[in-house]
DNA sequence: ATATATATCTACATTTATGCACAGTTTATG
DNA sequence: CATAAACTGTGCATAAATGTAGATATATAT
């Protein structure tokens, strides 16, 4: 048996099709095939099910998936672990952060840093997907949360007013505002932040980025709900209410507890905090609680 | 990563070096060191140091050590839980246990199992050296032991009665007995039955084969405890004493519980527990306790 | 219906990994 | 001290795995 196969079982689990599969693992979908196969033939059993043109996990796959699961925690652990032995100041620190941190945050900060550690190249990654620090797809995470995980240490960056957002000068009260665009949620239906702030309002659009939804209240399809940090930042913007204090967030730095020793991370994510403390003043909303 | 490098890793941990690696895995010893050294690559880490001329564990290597450890646990879970449930009565079935059992036991058993099932072919391996029925090195196995471990499902074959034997019309009486052949065991020094039944003997040999015992004994090297089923069974040795009842053991035939359900393993097992049941007065001690 | 996108499968070319042979070193042994 | 046995290291031929490309099938959308 090839343990790397159980690599190739686990990939076509979660993307479900062997091209799938073949594409997160930047190999050839032939190759996921022949790897499956020959995993197959070596434990005499068939891991998948053909249902007409899908592959489909059979009983003896699931127990081929579980082992799988369980190496990969193994393997990641021993690379975070080992990651966090490393004292080169070289190297690549990739860091993961909601796409408004990008420009506004990031980008300066890292050209800064790049002066002070030219052998360190950041790898910067703004996504609306979650990177998993357990698994090591980033080193850093910028997140908006309440309460950070266990298996990773926080620094609090700032915390977050929630604001609802409408186009600068349209004098529309809360209480009046029709029209609402909301974020795709985990769970189906109308946000309770909607129902709460905005008692008239109909969800009039969907939308997964900022920059989207920043442009389509300019456009006149509605209000939204924005990070005062972004909200207050655009003169085309206009804050109708806050939304204190229940749906008080924060955004926190974090790093996995096994890589936290690593010393190119840990120089790069000790700059991101210093940073940040030096340009508070930029991120901190104006006026909040004032109407 | 490729996780199979990890199986190389533990390989050669286990082995002590890349050669002795090479043979377990059956490749080139320059296979190993490849795969080694990109494996500390991609880990940008070594996992060896260089002492002298041989390779020994890093801290970072004990790390990927520890993982690999439990990466083999797990795919070897999988693997049995998997071949627990083949239904087809073809294919092989390993078996080991002590030498004696082979010509004895074993091989006119699987003569006559083999006219009942002609598409399995059973792989008898004789062996002082226990295998492993958690890594699968072995479907079954004939032990002797007192009480076996819990992952197992045993079927007691039939007490084990040991007797001081010396040659034939020797007229030594235990007490007198100045020289004993003993096996090599896991504590060095003196054995405590030697020591209890065997007070004026000092040890003479060492061997670690029946065959040998049997042959030194009739050589006139000294008494040798043996097994009755052994001593007894031919002529040209006498039993001097029993060895009872503190030195009672039992040879067990052993499955792991997850494969225990693989028609073929199973019926290979219930076919040898039905064969002793109508054998069974050749495994019998005659005499014992008579003296 | 037609077009588009996605998935599986196979033959063939190409890249990559492996085995082999030999060299150089160290350790064990008489 | 000499010899044998074991281990590591490296260039080169070969074998094996991978990528490429073209074909077929299925679902989805226009």
């Amino acid at each position: 048996m090839n343990w790397d196969d159980l690599r190739y079982v686990l990939a076509v689990v979660r993307e479900g099709s062997m091209s799938g599969a073949a594409r997160a693992l930047s190999v050839n979908h032939a190759t996921v095939i022949r790897r499956v196969r020959g995993l197959e033939r070596g434990l005499g059993a068939s891991l998948f099910d053909r249902d007409g043109h899908h592959y489909v996990i059979s009983p003896a796959g699931e127990v081929v998936l579980e082992a799988a699961e369980r190496m990969e925690a193994q393997a990641a652990t021993a690379e975070r672990l080992i990651a966090g032995q490393s004292t080169a100041l070289s190297g690549t620190v990739r860091i993961t952060a909601p796409e408004p941190m990008g420009t506004e945050f990031l980008l300066p900060a890292v050209r800064e840093f790049n002066g002070d550690y030219p052998d360190i190249v950041v790898d910067i990654s703004l996504s609306r997907r979650a990177y998993d620090l357990g698994r090591r797809e980033a080193d850093l995470a910028i997140r908006v949360t309440t309460e950070p995980p266990l298996d990773v240490v926080g620094f609090r960056i700032t915390p977050l007013y929630w604001g609802i957002y409408g186009p600068a000068g349209c004098g529309l009260l809360a209480a009046d505002v029709e029209k609402v665009i909301v974020e795709p949620g985990a769970s189906a239906g109308v946000p309770d932040w909607v129902l709460q702030f905005l008692p008239q309002a109909r969800v009039s659009l969907m939308v997964d980025a900022v920059e989207l939804e920043v442009a389509a209240i300019k456009a006149g399809y509605g209000v939204a709900r924005l990070a005062t940090q972004i909200g207050d930042a655009d003169p085309a913007l206009e804050r109708l209410a806050d939304m204190l204090p229940q749906y008080l967030a924060d955004i926190w730095l974090l790093t996995h507890v096994d890589v936290r020793s690593n010393a190119r991370i840990r120089v790069f994510r000790d700059f991101l905090i210093d940073y940040f403390e030096h340009n508070h003043a930029l991120y901190q909303p104006r006026n909040l609680g004032a109407r």
